[in-house]
DNA sequence: CCATGATATACTCAGATTGAGTATTAATCG
DNA sequence: CGATTAATACTCAATCTGAGTATATCATGG
């Protein structure tokens, strides 16, 4: 029996929305998710990571909550390996642009294929194709490809699916569209990142995109006070989706989760919109049922 | 900085049904659950889970799925973090009864008050009822515990929701009537277990009972082929609730998950049941939408 | 061999939820 | 003041869900 002992470290992709675009933080020129070394002065893991956080970005974080363990990673150049553990956080503030410190960018640098806010985006429908070029090209396990193709890329009939993010990329990775994969491509899609960093930021993104149905996370996204539009639009942004306005609203005043300040928005354009806040006062663990996102026309 | 070098260890949740008891593979008869040191000969988590379950159990394993890394613990004996890596097992065959192998338990040994198959045990009604007179013993916060206790224990009003089962525990644990506490109590319940293994089975518990609503895990748990009946019965012993049988069985071959074998039961009673197989073909990533139970009248 | 018990399977129906669309109100900007 | 922009309020059909009832098919005992 081998040694059982081994590094950990902690990764954490922290999630904040500037206007409607959805950002991770990154180091690196966004080319890596920031990461360190789990130390023992931590009495858990999740302490741990709040007041590194807050180091890093003078900013405290307002959900927190574990994505997954690897260790799988084939580097162990000195043997020893290496166990990450990575995490899930929400900032409401965006942190200035300023000089040196992290660089927040849109997700969608990475993933340009899951926003389909304006309808499909070219870049998925190329992606589409060549999936499943690539699924058809030889032929054992043909059928079964074409068919998880079908279902995760939302060809062929198939509806399109906003949490299958990381079976997309790892279809993707599969198939060589992905540059970390190591192949020589024909194409590649979106932005790299450091060894499997991409696809930690997938699991995150997926897992946001879960968990906006049944909990009220979003909140630890908004300001303080926001308008319905507001809080549409950040849904949007976090599922990639167009949403249906009437609909929307109806199930968030049917949830009782947000209470009017009385004051209302002055920003630009039309009539002005009542401004809303998260009732805290509803028990945590309450469920938002916006099970199934109220989807603008197909 | 001090030293980013720990253990590793993983702990096993492996879950079999025996007839309509849902059991879990337990070592020192009963009172922890299986683990071991993380070998560094194996290439994966995962990979190294799984050959260290069929090892110990001479079965393969069916599913496997992390659960949660825990590194909180207050040991340190030695100075030195252990970081525990969690996982969640399915196993079709239920091994023999056999002398000295490991021992498997049934969920409801841990959580008696989790099976409200036949109505609210009356243990549930006792652990309800002490821990309301727990939330409102002092003054600060009375308010929000009793509130996070009528959701969580489904009382005054509330209707209870399978899948807190984690909530239920650690505020159990919170108000000492868990033995694991520590706590001198005035009442204990459940069989306890070594050290954080009763939450970490309460974890799996929870996650199982949620799983099962859009994955068609439950057949990892089943028989080549089954009835109807069994396989309700089966969903049940999970989730710890009946459910309305014209309503499953129309949520059923609406999913299209499973077809007749052709075959039929011979087993005692009424009339033969037919028998029926999950359909492997089903694209892996196919969701299965029984997203609501179909509960019994309350 | 027919009644009975037991279970499987099929159907019904009202109420709630969802998806989609339309109408009205209240501001700002020329 | 009228056009524009957005907020808010309704409507309505299709579908889904919860609850219950009816019929079919077997084994067994009298």
């Amino acid at each position: 029996m081998t040694e059982a002992r081994v590094h950990a470290e902690l990764i954490a992709v922290l999630t904040a929305l500037t206007n409607d675009a959805p950002r991770v933080m990154t180091v690196r020129m966004g080319a890596a998710l920031p990461s360190g070394p789990f130390e023992n002065g931590h009495r858990t893991l999740q302490g741990g990571l709040n007041s590194w956080v807050r180091a890093q970005t003078g900013h405290p974080v307002g959900y927190l909550e574990q994505l997954y363990t690897f260790a799988d990673r084939d580097r162990g150049f000195d043997g020893e390996r290496t166990i990450s553990i990575s995490y899930l956080g929400l900032v409401r503030e965006q942190p200035p642009p300023g000089s040196g410190g992290p660089l927040w960018k849109d997700w969608y640098t990475y993933f340009p294929w899951e926003d389909l806010r304006e309808g499909r985006p070219d870049i998925l429908e190329q992606v589409s194709e060549l999936m499943m070029q690539w699924a058809m090209s030889e032929r054992p396990g043909r059928d079964e490809r074409r068919q998880r193709i079908r279902f995760a890329f939302g060809v062929d009939g198939m509806v399109w699916n906003e949490e299958l993010v990381l079976q997309r990329f790892e279809l993707m990775y599969e198939a060589g569209l992905i540059a970390e994969a190591g192949q020589t491509p024909a194409f590649w899609f979106g932005k790299p990142m450091a060894a499997d960093h991409r696809r930690i930021l997938a699991t995150a993104i997926a897992r946001l995109r879960a968990k906006i149905k049944y909990r009220p996370v979003i909140f630890e996204l908004m300001p303080e006070s926001f308008t319905l539009l507001q809080l549409q639009k950040c849904v949007e942004a976090l599922a990639g989706l167009k949403l249906h306005k009437p609909n929307f609203r109806r199930q968030i005043d049917q949830q009782n989760l947000i209470e009017e300040t009385g004051q209302t928005s002055d920003k630009a354009g039309g009539r002005p919109a009542r401004l809303y806040r998260y009732r805290h006062a509803i028990v945590e663990e309450r469920a938002l049922t916006l099970s199934r996102l109220p989807l603008a026309r197909s």
